[in-house]
RNA sequence: GGCCCGUUCGUCUAAGGGCUAGGACACCACCCUUUCACGGUGGUGAUACGAGUUCGAAUCUCGUACGGGCUACCA
């Protein structure tokens, strides 16, 4: 029988929820739903030094907007919880002891000044890193190198420890990654990772493997940073629990920026979120803009992240989420790294407003306009704007450049652009379009252009010379829609009071 | 420094021993548009380098170079 699948995403809720964290979420839910297995969030928050109250509802908040819900959470519930591993704690030392108990790790006595000693003494231009490893544990305090009775000693005396890993030597530790194939690496030159710290807290080596273990996970999907720290988890697997036991792995390229994994950094250096959704720092109060509020769709998201290092093998690029399920393999995904192009990802975006209906982008575009002033708005008219604007739009935040016109009367007109050749003639030919439009009773794009046109040519004035000035009556400057589709929006009162008002200006 | 991973247009990628190395973003040109955009058509542009295997290599092997990651009682 088929093992059931079940795959987790596991943040350490230490600040915003970046894109590379998010496409891990993302393949981590195709690939759930794609063999009806189940998404868990579990909560890697045993660095208390690290924790920064507020982000995990944030990474709720981030995977709730992104559509992409977890099916076991803190918040979900589950059968396999605690999902926070501060909640864990008491779990993990009695799989630490017993890997004392079997020789595969020790407990060891060094003081965080022993160990920078250690590390300051060995540093050598040949060797920049010194390791706490097999070529150096004998010459440290720990229950290899010292006496029994010394270490009962420590240990009757409460003496802070922590528990290593004990590398065996001259092995080869190999493991299939879905995606890279056969990885291996000699247990000789990994250093003897800590486990449990003195404060009890598991180190994410021991956390991993143990809840991965208990939460039954079939797939463990990770960056590519964890690679050299795999044969560490594989070991734990053997010493604990058996390999057959073990899930199967795939070590995620990393997302890229202009020098190298990208960070919070790159954002405020070019210009571009990395962040899914607006994130305060809540010591500094510092706020880092998400791509939710920078006027990305999820759609548009998502579809993007998917295409950062997956394809489905054709020339489709534009994919639903329903179309990345059924499409997705985690054996397409590409072993190399990927830098990220903000320029695709607006790309993105305006692909999904342009696909999106005009009903669907009406609610976001309200809430938009409203959060800049402007709140009386008739939602047939929205709708006829929306209709109108929407193919122009690259973000959800352009709407307003491209629409706040439609309900807000110019105050200033781009005046240069018409005085200079602005005389008499065109004063009266305005004045006469005012009384034919005040009788028009159909107001429809294509009467108003023809009434418009033949009024023109009776007075001897090329359409050409009056059609920007009306453009920049009734918006102020030379931009938007066609100026007919505008004016029949508009209405008859508004369209005939901006003509009127600007004819005071010009 | 050591270990691990990687390398096809500027960027994301297709091609898994066999067509002229294909597509998308960006860029450029033209067309459309009596505004600004959208859109349409076309163009510039890549197999890191060197050996080997082979009738034939982007593709397999080795070496070199370059890039990235890791090297904490962080994840």
């Amino acid at each position: 029988m088929r093992k059931q699948v079940r795959v987790r995403f596991a943040p350490s809720p230490t600040g915003g929820l970046h894109l590379g964290g998010m496409r891990t979420v993302l393949y981590n839910y195709l690939f759930a739903k794609k063999n009806g297995g189940d998404f868990i969030l579990r909560i890697e928050d045993t660095d208390q030094s690290r924790y920064v109250s507020g982000a995990e509802e944030y990474i709720h908040n981030c995977l709730n907007w992104a559509g992409l819900e977890p099916t076991e959470s803190s918040y979900h519930g589950g059968n396999y919880g605690p999902y926070r591993q501060s909640e864990r704690k008491e779990l993990y030392k009695k799989y630490a002891e017993q890997l004392v108990k079997d020789g595969h790790a020790y407990y060891a006595f060094d003081t965080p000044d022993e160990l920078e000693n250690m590390r300051h003494d060995l540093k050598t231009e040949q060797n920049p890193s010194p390791q706490y490893d097999q070529s150096i544990r004998m010459k440290m305090r720990n229950s290899l190198s010292l006496a029994a009775n010394e270490v009962r000693k420590l240990q009757d005396a409460n003496a802070p420890h922590v528990i290593r890993i004990k590398m065996p030597e001259h092995e080869t530790v190999s493991f299939i990654d879905m995606i890279r194939g056969e990885v291996s690496f000699d247990t000789s030159l990994v250093d003897d990772k800590v486990l449990l710290k003195a404060d009890g807290m598991p180190t994410y080596h021991l956390a991993v493997v143990v809840d991965d273990h208990l939460m039954k996970i079939s797939h463990a999907f990770r960056g590519e940073e964890w690679l050299p720290s795999a044969p560490v988890h594989i070991l734990l697997w053997k010493y604990l629990f058996g390999l057959n036991e073990m899930p199967q792995w795939a070590h995620l390229p990393l997302i890229l920026g202009p020098n190298g994994k990208l960070s919070k950094r790159d954002g405020a250096k070019f210009g571009f979120p990395v962040f899914a959704m607006n994130w305060t720092d809540p010591k500094t109060n510092e706020l880092t803009e998400g791509f939710k509020e920078k006027g990305f769709l999820p759609e548009a998201l998502i579809n993007f992240l998917a295409l950062l290092g997956w394809n489905d093998g054709t020339e489709q690029e534009i994919f639903t989420k329903e179309e990345l399920i059924e499409k997705f393999s985690i054996e397409r995904v590409h072993s190399g790294g990927a830098k990220f192009d903000y320029e695709k990802a607006k790309w993105f975006n305006h692909e999904w407003i342009k696909k999106s209906g005009v009903r669907g982008m009406e609610p976001g575009v309200k809430r938009l306009l409203s959060e800049k002033g402007i709140t009386d708005i008739d939602s047939s008219v929205l709708e006829k704007v929306v209709g109108l604007v929407k193919d122009r739009c690259t973000l959800l935040t352009d709407f307003y450049d491209h629409s706040y016109f439609f309900f807000k009367s110019p105050e200033k007109w781009d005046i240069a652009a018409v005085r200079p050749k602005w005389n008499e003639a065109k004063q009266l030919f305005f004045a006469e379009v005012i009384r034919n439009y005040e009788l028009n009773n159909d107001w429809k794009a294509i009467s108003l252009e023809n009434s418009f046109k033949e009024i023109a040519a009776a007075n001897q004035i090329k359409p050409g010379e009056v059609l920007l000035p009306l453009r920049i009556m009734l918006v102020g400057g030379k931009f938007g829609p066609g100026v007919f589709d505008i004016i029949e929006i508009l209405g008859k009162n508004e369209t005939i009071n901006r003509i009127k008002k600007a004819l005071t200006v010009f």
